[in-house]
DNA sequence: GTCTATAGCTTGATAGAC
DNA sequence: GTCTATCAAGCTATAGAC
């Protein structure tokens, strides 16, 4: 038997991505983890916030993990990168478009409501940023160029999960990521790294 | 004095924008236009559902025209592109990161739980592809890479909006930009398009 | 068409037995 | 720590006077 408290945020991050933070109710997350009202204010005095709060951090630390796996089971970053798209379609085509980032339905619906939960995002964003630099980097890429990739590449992939979802088809995310693909690859290729003349 | 359906519409999209579709009560869009209760219900027997669908379309069409007023502004496509994105920046900045996509974090929320106002949220994406379409046709693009930079254009703004919001800064929307308006530019230039030479 | 009042339900949160 | 019962407040929706 798995322990309570993980079930009850593994359960709040599932409604989350479905429903959202504010379509999400604290009966229907006890009722779906099987724990009683009484056990979600014992492990969280702080209520539905300090719930949400955990779920979040939770699922962006297991999404972070997922994409690493993928890209450790990678050749090179632009064969990994090109792997996260491919996989993130795979994955919401099997879902019927319910399984995409785990948290960007949550960010934007508190981005101006609730600045605890928004503070909470934005750390989730920079944890993922940051490990996109230090992939970067071990790529070849300069640390400031990384951290621009990285930026570009969440993105793009989170442009992707909003578009793929409301037209219930995976093609804008194979347009995506053959453009964040190409990128990077111009990025490392040591003879026309992009950005190079740039005009304005 | 303007028509009420219309302040009632009006009403509805800023709130979206804010709170999304769950986190928006009618009470609150009532109050917010200066419309009764009835009025709500007057103009859109339907209900919730039906007044969320007339404001998704109409702030759909009202964000192409700002988006197109900017790109007529300039000189041309890679140019326009990039006052895009440097005005997607400046709005949020303005409004403390509350003025971005009017429909993303509704279409989030409904993705897996609405399937009525999903088709809605879709339906206005396809219109923006389309009017990125015939731009980027109009700018010297072949019909296929138009519609493939449509998709990758609107989805790093729409991954832009998110990250610029969680974090409250403009810094992601720079950095997303960059690399949005060099891929432009590399898919205009006729001796080296990006996409050549694909290997997966 | 406008407006008020309210029904019927669900929400987040709490009290208290065990 | 677990569980039930319940509160006050909020929601969507409707009824009916004007």
């Amino acid at each position: 038997m798995t322990d309570t408290r993980e079930r009850i945020v593994d359960a709040t991050a599932v409604l989350f991505q479905r429903a959202g933070y504010t379509g999400t109710g604290l009966k229907q997350i006890a009722a779906e983890s099987g724990a009683p009202m009484g056990s979600l204010y014992h492990f969280f005095p702080g209520g539905k916030e300090e719930l949400a709060a955990s779920a979040l951090l939770a699922s962006g630390v297991g999404y972070r993990l997922l994409i690493e796996a993928v890209l450790d089971g990678a050749t090179d970053y632009v064969t990994g990168v090109a792997d996260v798209f491919a996989g993130a379609a795979e994955a919401l085509r099997l879902s019927d478009y319910a399984d995409a980032c785990p948290i960007a339905t949550v960010a934007l619906e508190v981005a101006s409501t609730n600045d605890t939960l928004r503070l909470v995002t934005a750390e989730v964003f920079e944890d993922w940023i940051n490990t996109g630099v230090h992939r970067g980097v071990e790529a070849g890429l300069s640390a400031a160029a990384a951290r621009d990739f990285a930026i570009f590449f969440i993105a793009a992939l989170e442009g992707g999960f909003l578009l793929c979802r409301a037209a219930k088809s995976t093609d804008p995310m194979a347009a995506i990521g053959r453009a964040v693909v190409d990128r990077l690859r111009a990025e490392l290729s040591p003879t026309s790294p992009a950005g190079r003349g740039r005009r304005r």
